[in-house]
DNA sequence: GTGAACTTCCT
DNA sequence: GGAAGTTCA
């Protein structure tokens, strides 16, 4: 029912015009204009990197192009306030209605509902609908109606659920345009001229845009995917998809791909072809990971910043400076992960079996920060993805609830014998694959030492044997391979047992460290004791890449720009908010006097940054703040003006930040429930927080 | 009812 | 490989 006026498309991260249930909407509802709107400080630190801005620069002009050939144009807003911008678009076009995709990531899950509340605000009628998931988050819950807690119970439940996912669209057979002749459409600048250089070299590998991933999606289904499972542990097979940056930038539809993929599968099953079966399986299963980051992300907002289980928190992260350098640059030592850190910086590609191997080095060997490798990872993959790099850290760091610990975690009343619980747990997760790994199995991923070689010419003509462990290799073999261990490669920067030594160090400290917490906590002390999440926040200064050690970097002016990506300082950003809310946090800890955990300042950093995006305020209302709510209460259609897409289950339902309390999430590391007291713990450490910045914490590890 | 043994689960 | 859930004597 058209009222006249148009409908505004807004294209996200849904770059597509096929299987786009907004676009198809919009389309059906009459006149449409399409925007998309680039505010990118919005995001905080988690600017996108350079290889990640190339490939949105390149899948908008083609799904301008794709726009045009249906009749109509990507109008494009250079912004530092989306909501505002999205307001002058309906403004300047007359436009009635506002259609969008959801997205699930903490930042997308406040800006989209404040949009709605906005335009709602001044008449215009907002609909959003799922183009990113199977299902919506919350339509997957487990039998008493929770959402799960542990993912192979979770994709069970996906795959056998009462209702098929959506089918897909068709693209839409032309489109009317609105009236734009008084909506001007911004020159979007993407990358700077320093970047140019190395982004031109992208293109020779990478084809952005709906149609190319289309592409992609065919040829990995008639091809590579049938031997998927064979294949995937090689660090360099073809056998990946390559579909992961199209389907960040939602360039291709999952629900595509998964209806594509089940028909193989029956095929295949008819045929009983075992091998096929396999691979349609894990293949369906990484799909899976990507829905269930999604998932996560929903239920636990905070989960791209703090770890889902406690003890963590207490965990003594080496910050060092040197050893995230070395790490950067692949001067580790250990060939597999310098490879990987080489190829990844040259290319901004990574195979998701290197993503392990690189980053769990990083965890359990370095034992540096998670969160600044996560960061990292942001910066420099081209399919860089937050909610899939946070579940991916997550799980390298052993923070992932596996589904029983959730009613135990930081709960104060719990028996202390659960701690035995976490101890285990986390001795598992760091010890038991990666050592044997790192010293023995690790060469299955290149068992000739072909990706070894390619990344690392310095080791080229070291035997095969040796390759994955120079160290060991008798000095006449070096000397011929013509290596000087120390000189043209490093030697080891940690070595293996004091790693191991270091490790257990580190976890005996930590359960201390947490015992001692939850003996203050027993005791009714205040506060407990050393939290390092307080590290993560910082991130050192000088992310400056060395220009010696990027292979594909001859330009010596192609400094990458780092500024813009930087983590801003604790002092800087933290206090800010500090201060404005100081009043609130005194009312919040007095009210909230039960003993919690300490400060978490990535609490407050996300808080930052979702209280106010980009200098617009968003309301703090009856003096809490926004807390996530995935309560059933909006199920019911608390937002009349919202129409889900034809989901049985899931109209009316859009993701919605809201002060109503008392979420399943609760029960995980104080998401919720430390807001007051952390920010009561802040007020009264700021003196000293205001002082830490990276030098600082730098001299402590 | 109770504890031992067995099963199942673990991005 | 540890712990919660289940079965069985």
């Amino acid at each position: 029912m058209s009222s006249g006026g148009c409908s505004i498309v807004w294209f996200r991260r849904d770059l597509r015009v096929e299987d786009n249930p907004a676009l198809a909407a919009g389309v059906r509802s009459g006149a449409v204009v399409a925007v998309f709107i680039w505010a990118p400080e919005e995001e905080g630190h988690y600017y996108p990197g350079r290889v990640s801005r190339w490939w949105l620069k390149n899948s908008l002009a083609l799904l301008d192009s794709s726009l045009r050939s249906l009749g109509t144009s990507l109008i494009n807003k250079r912004s530092t306030d989306t909501v505002s911008s999205l307001l002058d678009v309906v403004k300047s076009t007359g436009a009635t209605q506002l259609f969008f995709n959801h997205l699930y990531d903490p930042l997308s899950l406040v800006r989209d509902h404040r949009a709605k509340e906005v335009l709602t605000a001044q008449g215009i009628r907002v609909h959003s609908f799922n183009a990113d998931l199977l299902y919506e988050p919350w339509e997957v819950n487990d039998d008493h109606g929770h959402p799960f807690t542990a993912f192979s119970a979770f994709w069970e439940r996906c795959l056998s659920m009462p209702y098929d996912p959506e089918s897909p669209l068709l693209p839409p057979m032309r489109i009317t345009s609105g009236d734009v002749s008084r909506c001007s459409s911004d020159k979007l600048v993407f990358e700077d001229e320093s970047e140019k250089g190395s982004n031109a070299l992208l293109a020779r590998a990478w084809s952005p845009g709906w149609s190319n991933a289309d592409k992609a999606l065919t040829t990995f289904l008639n091809g590579p995917l049938l031997e998927y499972s064979k294949n995937h542990r090689k660090a360099d097979s073809a056998a990946t998809s390559f579909l992961s940056p199209h389907l960040h930038f939602g360039e291709v539809s999952v629900r595509k791909i998964f209806h594509l993929v089940r028909i193989k599968q029956v095929v295949w099953a008819n045929e009983a072809n075992k091998a096929g079966e396999e691979s349609v399986n894990l293949f369906l299963k990484s799909i899976g990971l990507r829905e269930y980051s999604r998932y996560m992300s929903f239920n636990h907002p905070y989960s791209h910043e703090r770890p889902l289980l406690g003890h963590l928190k207490f965990f003594p992260w080496v910050v060092d400076e040197g050893y995230f350098k070395a790490w950067r640059q692949g001067r580790t030592g250990y060939p597999l992960v310098d490879a990987g850190m080489r190829e990844l910086w040259a290319t901004g590609w990574l195979h998701d079996r290197i993503r392990v191997v690189v980053s769990s080095f990083f965890v359990k060997v370095l034992q540096l920060p998670w969160r600044w490798g996560m960061k990292y990872f942001w910066d420099t993959l081209l399919d860089a993805d937050l909610e899939s790099d946070a579940l991916g850290w997550q799980y390298i760091s052993g923070t992932i609830p596996d589904g029983r610990e959730v009613d135990r975690i930081d709960n104060p009343q719990n028996s202390p014998r659960s701690l035995v619980g976490y101890k285990i747990q986390l001795m598992k997760f760091h010890f038991h694959p990666f050592f044997f790994f790192l010293q023995f199995e690790g060469y299955k991923f290149d068992p000739n030492g072909e990706y070894v070689r390619r990344w690392l010419p310095e080791l080229a003509r070291l035997p095969t044997e040796w390759i994955h462990h120079p160290w060991n290799a008798p000095e006449s073999v070096l000397q011929a391979a013509g290596i000087e261990l120390g000189s043209n490669y490093p030697c080891t920067i940690v070595e293996i047992d004091a790693a191991k030594a270091r490790l257990e160090e580190a976890l005996s400290e930590m359960w201390q460290l947490e015992a001692a917490s939850r003996a203050a906590l027993e005791n009714g002390t205040d506060e407990g004791l050393g939290d390092s999440e307080s590290i993560p926040i910082a991130f050192p200064d000088d992310l400056q890449m060395d220009l010696d050690y990027e292979p594909e970097r001859n330009n010596a002016n192609t400094v990458r720009h780092y500024e813009d990506q930087m983590v801003p300082s604790m002092a800087s950003s933290v206090f800010r908010v500090e201060d404005e809310e100081a009043s609130l946090d005194l009312q919040n800890s007095a009210a909230d006097s039960r003993a919690e955990v300490p400060i978490n300042l990535v609490n407050q950093e996300l808080r930052r940054e979702v209280v106010n995006p980009g200098n617009m305020q968003i309301g703090r209302i009856n003096g809490t703040l926004p807390q996530f709510n995935v309560s059933t209460g909006m199920r019911n259609g608390e937002d009349s003006t919202a129409e889900s897409s034809s989901s049985s289950s899931g109209r009316g339902i859009v993701p919605v930040w809201s002060p109503s309390a008392s979420t399943y999430s609760e029960q995980f590391v104080g998401e919720e429930s430390g807001i007051g007291t952390n920010s009561s713990y802040l007020q009264r450490q700021q003196q000293s927080h205001q002082l830490m910045n990276w030098r600082r914490l730098s001299q402590t590890g």
